[in-house]
DNA sequence: CATTTAGCT
DNA sequence: ATATAGCTAAATG
DNA sequence: CAATCCACG
DNA sequence: ACCGCGTGGATTG
């Protein structure tokens, strides 16, 4: 390798969540961008607390590296027929026979925006606020402005940038529109998040003797129709290659990808890991460091090493990768897990006003919860301090709770204690019960209720 | 109930492990042994750490009352609901076609001496000493006297009491004699202790077109030829009740449960949980103090109870157990997990004085482990104070050790650490490799090196 | 992972 | 005066 | 279980 | 001078 060290160039050590391109983004200047963030951001707080994260990261990495090395020949012949069973049971379980899309709206919340006020047209656009922005147009992404971008980040690297506050009123509206499309073709399709859905059309294939890709045409045309937004569509044998492939042909376009294994696996053979939803930043760094692993058929050859370093789930899930498969049905009801209220503001040490911000976040936590008729038997307080180290303090109750008079008391508790110099933990522990689940969908196991920015309470 | 309170008869509520029953001790006068325990324990330091940690279980119990109590109506249908699935699961994978022997030597250790020496013949034996008792021959016990007993309480309940100082080799050579008889009726026998085996005698009745009773009593009768010594033996379909059956009729009998639903169930309905293995003084008093349980069959009946009071893995163990199920395979091959060695010694401060104690267990750990060629990765160092509080400290190293030096050089350091004044741990945490258990059987992930009586450290 | 508790011979 | 030694499994945080 | 980390929109 | 909010899953001790 011929890349210099970090000292020269800096900012080209500086990987954020935004470093990362986002479709429409090909022609910008990497180079250019990562050095203006660089810019913005060193010396910062913010900064800091990431550069005390990377180092942490890199010494994991270093850690399985050296795992790595100690690996024998002799382990790797073991791990490989370990790697080799899990693939061809893997393999066994390969599912062809469905076709699944996934449907992911172009540049959502600004295209909302536009359309609600078409002077917006042409312009670069950003949805969010000086602090952070939720999503750019495209217009904008050409300047590598992206969703998780900081607004003043964004104004330096394209001066003309117009902010829009988020509305999310609009968003839901929209968003319901586009679900009112999808039962068409699918009355069991997966909505993600506000923008984005997969429909399994196998039948309504079967049934009207069309392809995935005519599907996929036609509900962008009525998607198009009944909002006025463009969306882009990936089909493939099942929802891991489905979601990779809405993004290919992004903006309002479409990318099949057939239900034949050989297609599959070339698609595969190519495919950098970092495309792969679950395989973010620091997954592809640990990945390619210790490894030397960058694209997905690279986790087949690796099969063994991935085996002997990595955890059953993981290993699973690596291998799965590798051989492009992914799940092919329709789990039946998503129960929600948690619910959580947090607000950022500026940095203090004021307990008083501490507790007040407090009480506002049990207030919203309580309706929210109220809202969907749940409790929760484990509160669990966030505290950011001014360095951006993030902690969390949790206790599990007896009962369930819901009330903003329980929330707050509780988590008041969880704040005393860590505000004049986090004391030891008693002695002996109690011990709860095993019929949680039993109060089925309206109980909770977590609620969080969180105060960022507090200023720094050991150091 | 009339039973009076702790206030008059103290005695009747001081259980310890030797307080219940053995085969042979039905004659004995329950009552004066307790009351000769009691007088002969309280007041001393075993006693009262024994009190302590009867509060602390008696604590345990109330907090599951109280569970109990708050469950509802609904709740309890919903937890059938879940019990009758666990148990129609349980009941499909019943397996009547096995019949399993559990072959149990009688008065193990006693016997074996009294056979090398004749004149201890009709006489109360003990094999043991003054502090510890391993097994007593079925004349003593007729006073009360029993394995886990204290030799100068067993004296006082049989002052004539003869004692003989333990010889494993003995032991071993006796037990050695009987695994030589096991293969001809099973060739893949389980020998889970010194003096008991389980043997699967399905094909050889086959064979031999005989019942299993009959291969028992040619088995005890091999067995006396081979070695002068008696067994008992149990004949079931599984091996859980062939264990309880092996009991029944010791010494020198055996019991047959025949492979049919209905004898099983029989058997099961009237048998107190307590003679299952599995089942101690704990979780007896649980059972019965919670939800009334004292046999077999009323797991069944309070299923719901159980599913939604118990962990995943209990409530599967107690319910089969009400089902009268069992296993009836033969796993392939039992690892062995840890490897140990500890030693009493009488109550000292002195430091030097529990280093060079804590070397001579490092020596002996260390020479039992080459014995066997083993190396392991997690050293732990237990310590017992002068009241009898136990306490364990571990590490988990990186390389696989085995050595006197090893051992002992990290031994030495989880020593040090709680001999100043348990200092607190470090900041951030190692993390180890997930392929452990590559280096097959002769990798151990423990070792516990023992120094027992150390004084005490904190209070 | 480290620690404790329960169980057995 | 004297309350073991060696092992496994599970729960707990 | 409580805490932290990773990931995604 | 400004680096979010809400959620789910895995790992770790
Ligand atoms: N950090 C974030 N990353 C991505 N989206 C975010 C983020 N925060 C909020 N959002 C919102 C705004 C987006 O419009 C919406 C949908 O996300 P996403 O589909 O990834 O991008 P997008 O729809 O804006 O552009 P496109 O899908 O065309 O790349 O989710
Ligand atoms: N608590 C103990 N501590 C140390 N060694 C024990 C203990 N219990 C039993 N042993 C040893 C001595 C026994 O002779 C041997 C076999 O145990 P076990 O079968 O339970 O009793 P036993 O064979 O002495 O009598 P029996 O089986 O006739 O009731 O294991
Ligand atoms: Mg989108
Ligand atoms: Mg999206
Ligand atoms: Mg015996
Ligand atoms: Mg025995």
């Amino acid at each position: 390798m011929a890349s210099t060290s970090d000292g020269d160039r800096p900012w080209q050590s500086y990987h954020t969540v935004f470093t990362n391109a986002k479709a429409g983004m090909d022609g910008v200047d990497k180079e250019k961008v990562q050095k203006t963030v660089y810019e913005m951001s060193k010396g910062s707080k913010y900064f800091e607390n990431e550069q005390r994260k990377e180092a942490f990261i890199k010494q994991k990495i270093e850690n399985l590296r050296a795992q790595c090395a100690q690996i024998t020949a002799n382990d790797i012949s073991y791990f490989q027929t370990i790697a080799d069973k899990k693939m061809s049971e893997l393999e066994a379980s390969r599912d062809l026979s469905k076709i699944w899309l996934h449907s992911d709206m172009d540049a959502f919340y600004a295209s909302v925006e536009t359309l609600v006020d078409p002077s917006l047209n042409g312009k670069p656009l950003a949805v969010g606020s000086m602090s952070m922005i939720c999503t750019a147009n495209y217009m904008a992404r050409k300047f590598g402005v992206r969703a998780a971008m900081p607004g003043f980040i964004a104004r330096k690297l394209c001066p003309e940038l117009i902010f829009v506050p988020p509305d999310f009123k609009k968003y839901t509206f929209y968003s319901e529109l586009t679900r009112k499309v999808f039962p068409k073709y699918d009355p069991h399709f997966i909505a993600t998040s506000l923008d984005e859905a997969y429909i399994n059309v196998t039948e309504i294939c079967n049934e009207r003797g069309i392809s995935g890709g005519e599907v996929a045409e036609e509900l962008r045309n009525t998607i198009y129709e009944e909002t006025g937004l463009t969306c882009s569509v990936g089909v493939a044998p099942n929802r891991l290659l489905a979601k990779v492939c809405s993004d290919i042909n992004k903006p309002n376009g479409q990318f099949v990808l057939p239900n034949d294994r050989r297609a599959v696996m070339t698609f595969i053979s190519s495919l950098p890991i970092r495309k792969i939803g679950g395989i973010g930043k620091v997954t592809e760094s640990m990945l390619r460091e210790v490894l030397g692993i960058s694209t997905c058929e690279e986790m087949v050859h690796k099969s063994a090493h991935i085996c002997a370093l990595f955890s059953h789930s993981s290993s699973d899930f690596f291998l799965s990768v590798g051989l492009g498969l992914g799940k092919t049905d329709t789990p039946q009801f998503k129960m929600r897990k948690s619910i959580s209220s947090e607000r950022t503001f500026s940095a203090t040490e004021d307990e008083s006003l501490l507790y007040q911000k407090l009480d506002e976040i049990a207030e919203t936590l309580s309706n929210d919860m109220h809202k969907e008729d749940l409790s929760g038997r484990t509160l669990t307080l966030k505290l950011k301090t001014a360095s951006f180290e993030v902690r969390t303090r949790a206790v599990s109750l007896q009962k369930y709770i819901n009330s903003k008079q329980d929330i707050l008391s509780h988590a008041s508790k969880l704040l005393k204690a860590e505000l004049p110099l986090s004391l030891r933990l008693m002695g002996r522990k109690p011990c709860l019960t095993p019929r949680q689940l039993l109060n089925h969908c309206l109980y909770l196991e977590q609620m969080v209720a969180s105060l960022v920015y507090m200023i720094l309470i050991y150091a």
